[in-house]
DNA sequence: TTGAAAGCGCTAACAG
DNA sequence: CTGTTAGCGCTTTCAA
């Protein structure tokens, strides 16, 4: 069975009238008798017309599409994300075509091309750990393709960009604890080829030379964003027995990766030690002890970089690009809220 | 700036051949010269070509596009299968158009007509809590585009399927609390208008019937899928001081709902009141304590969609509808592990 | 081995 | 108000 779409054409057939007619009635063409475009409208209706978006797009040099490229979707904080895009495109007509890169910069630059082939009408990226190599984004630019980048973005200039103000999140983060009366303050950064994982570092040693707390680089750990990197570094710290007394973990999956370590030794969170994190997560509130985090907005990062994008696309001669920074609250849970060392 | 893409034309003109010529040589056809074709090939290289979709697609009656409607995307479950999806697509040359219903009957359905208008190749879908008019399903047989049901399935028959034995997965659940020795045991369902709850429902009334277990329907609470209906039942029960020994959760986040109640309350779980759940996620781990749950395998519930899919979209004339299930398996943590109740 | 012609389904420009 | 013509970028005959 050959799939049969209904066309323009046969619905024409069927009332005797040119194709034209057909199409201007069905986009509400002021050129077309209400009488007529009534009539066209129920017969559409009731063969089940649907538009083919190729040909339509083909013509009309427009697709109304936008292409998305993150680097997971199966974590709280890009599913977040994409939720919201989804939602918000929704309600300004455009669709999504949604690619993942698992984080790999081989898959991004392939799914970029793709999106270039189907002609989406602007890119929203948030790029992978690995990705190195910016060449790829300057060919978007050249192809005149408003490109967005949002959250994880790279050393470029003159691009739009919309990030989480991680550097001041960090801070606040940081401060608060040393407030507390924290001092020995370790923390596990993330791939710092990424900018967010940059920034977060950044932001803790501000925090500390401002108070005048010297930072003690054994227990600046380097790794990535997953459960395990918080797992292995915590371990490795814990057999040298030099863990601090606080560990402020680059994303929240990197916590969890610690909340398992310290069950599995056998210490209190957050008696024996203490942990928050970068990034909420609903969940964090059904840890034990519910974990404190900075949160990060994601319906702002999402709606923003839209926005943005739309903006670009509808404005192509005039615009500038933009970078948009979003900040961050602390959310105050069960751990980081007491200093109750000896 | 106008989008300049490079077209055919284009590197014909470069090279003095003609379209068609480029054409063929860029798909490797045999009737163009290897010297032509390199020549092609790397001029086309050199411009940065990239294929338009749309035209190739309008000419070739053939996306190689496969669209995909879920009811949510920030959630465990789905968001683990997607990324399955995404994985096996990458791996057969099939691109994915994500759309996400939010469990709303009316923008499945407008997603639906969207897919059919980018001629998807076929459909997977998982249908929304709402949805109760399978008109639109029937509208796609119709059309000729094949479609999947995944998880959350109609009472349609002749369609293709891809199911958890829930009920199994219920039966099973129940079966091992009894062999505990609890017997006063309580099930939060879902959205019985939705498979996968009556199944659940279905596999508990199984085991507890089997067992000569007495079913106390003030146990049965009926809601939906969500955190907050967990939280409102068990609620509920605790007003009116009903609470049975264990609750047997519909899903993992009315699980988390239950955890928060009980905490609130001052109940401790699995002292006061067990807990276990229908579905599984990494988080579950890291609970205090850690909840037991049935797992369903999502990457293979994602790869047999997506070959059933496959297999159909190649052989429309002769595919027969198939039904697939796959099973589930008990995960133990840290509740539901033993009866302790006086 | 190459290319000319026709057409996929639709839209835009122009004419009647 | 309605229709004719041309073309979007590509692929598929079929002829040279």
């Amino acid at each position: 069975m050959q799939s049969k779409h209904i066309t323009l054409n046969d619905i024409a057939k069927r009332l005797n009238v040119s194709i034209v007619t057909i199409s201007k009635a069905l986009r509400g063409h002021p050129d077309i008798s209400p009488k007529t475009t009534q009539l066209v409208r129920t017969m559409a209706e009731q063969l089940g017309y649907s538009p083919n978006f190729m040909a339509r797009n083909l013509s009309a040099k427009k697709s109304n599409t936008i292409g998305v490229v993150v680097p997971k979707i199966a974590h709280h904080f890009f599913g977040s994300i994409i939720e919201h895009i989804y939602n918000y495109a929704f309600g300004h007509n455009y669709e999504i075509i949604l690619t993942v890169s698992q984080e790999s910069e081989l898959r991004e630059r392939k799914h970029i091309q793709t999106l270039l082939s189907m002609r989406v009408d602007g890119i929203i990226i948030s790029i992978a750990q690995e990705t190195k190599n910016y060449e790829i984004f300057n060919m978007v630019k050249e192809r005149g393709v408003p490109l967005v980048f949002m959250d994880r973005t790279p050393d470029m200039t003159d691009v739009n960009k919309v990030t989480v103000n991680d550097r001041s999140g960090a801070f606040k983060v940081i401060e608060h604890a040393i407030k507390l009366g924290y001092k020995n303050i370790g923390h596990f950064t993330g791939n710092v080829n990424i900018n967010i994982a940059r920034e977060r570092l950044l932001g803790f040693r501000q925090a500390m030379d401002k108070h005048g707390i010297l930072i003690n680089p054994h227990w600046i750990m380097e790794g990535d964003f997953a459960e395990k990197s918080g797992y292995n570094s915590f371990m490795k710290l814990y057999r040298e027995k030099n863990l601090p007394d606080l560990i402020f973990a680059v994303t929240y999956p990197v916590a969890l990766g610690i909340y398992m370590a310290a069950n599995e030794v056998g210490m209190k969170i957050p008696d024996d030690i203490d942990v928050i994190c970068f990034g909420n997560a609903q969940v964090q509130d059904f840890l034990s002890p519910p974990l404190s985090c900075v949160d990060q907005p994601t319906d702002e990062i999402a709606i923003k970089s839209l926005q943005v994008l739309i903006e670009n696309i509808d404005n192509k001669e005039s615009f500038q690009p933009k970078q948009l920074i979003v900040d961050t609250n602390l959310i105050l849970r069960g751990t980081c809220i007491k200093f109750n060392r000896s």
